[in-house]
DNA sequence: TTGACATATCGACACTCATCAATATATACT
DNA sequence: AGTATATATTGATGAGTGTCGATATGTCAA
C-alpha cells in the first residue's frame, strides 16, 4: 500500500470517536474485548467492538495475541507514529525553499 | 474543542482521498478554488471541492484569503503539525516505563 | 446597468458505515 | 459427551456524507 492509502485509512480510524477511544484504550495495556466493552462503559455492545478491532487490525494499528478463550489486543504505537510521520511529511514543505507564491496575487505570504 | 475532538475532525479530514488530495495541493501554495478543480483534473466538480474546503476550513486546516472574485487557500500546515503531535501524546506511553515490549509477548500480565 | 466570471449554497441521490440483535464459531471446563 | 464463556460473523437498519446539477450570491469589467 502506498503512503497515501496508509495515512487515509489512519484517518479513517481515528476519525471515529468509538474507534479513537478504543486506540487511547489500548495504548501501553494488552486488552481483552470484554475489557473494551466494560472500559467503554457498556455504551457500545460488544459486536461493535469486534467489528472496530477488526478495522484496526486491518489497518495495522493493533497487535492481537489469542490466550486461551480471549483475545488481547494493544496499540502498534509504532504505526502510529509511522503514519503521522507521513502525514507531516507529505503535507510539509520538503525544505524552507519549497515556500511557493503565487505571483498573480500581490501579497500572499504562506503563514 | 478538546484534544480529543481536534484530532478526530483531522482524522475526519484526511481520512477523504478527495480531501487529502486537496490537503497535499494546498500544501505550501495559494490555490484558488478553480485552481483546485484544474488541479483535480477535472475529476471533482466544483461545488464538491468547496464543499471540502469548508470542511478544511472549519477544521481550522487551512487559511483563506479574498482577492477580487476569487478565494485563496492554503494548507495550515501549523495546524497539521499539532493535530499529529496531539495524536502521538494521546496514543504514545507518557513514561518510558509503560511502554510494553512487542517482542516479548508470552508474558501477559492481564488483571 | 448589464454581462461575465468565481464561488457558495441548496436539494437530491447514492453510498459508506456505525450500530446492534441474533447467530455461529471456538475454546475451556466438568 | 455436554455446558459455559469469549469472540467473530451475519443481516438489517439508520445516520452520516460525498457527489453533482441547479441556483444563488458576490465581484469585476465595460
Amino acid at each position: 500500500m502506498d503512503e497515501k492509502q496508509l495515512y487515509i485509512n489512519f484517518g479513517k480510524a481515528i476519525g471515529d470517536e468509538t474507534r479513537a477511544t478504543i486506540m487511547e484504550s489500548l495504548c501501553c495495556v494488552w486488552l481483552s474485548v470484554n475489557d473494551l466493552v466494560e472500559t467503554l462503559g457498556e455504551s457500545v455492545k460488544q459486536p461493535t467492538v469486534s467489528h472496530h478491532l477488526k478495522v484496526l487490525e486491518e489497518a495495522g494499528l493493533v497487535y492481537v495475541q489469542q490466550v486461551g478463550r480471549n483475545r488481547y489486543y494493544t496499540l502498534n504505537r509504532r504505526a502510529v507514529q509511522v503514519c503521522c510521520n507521513v502525514v507531516v511529511t507529505r503535507l510539509q514543505a520538503l525544505t524552507e525553499g519549497d515556500v511557493i507564491p503565487l505571483d498573480s496575487i500581490p501579497v500572499l505570504d504562506i503563514p
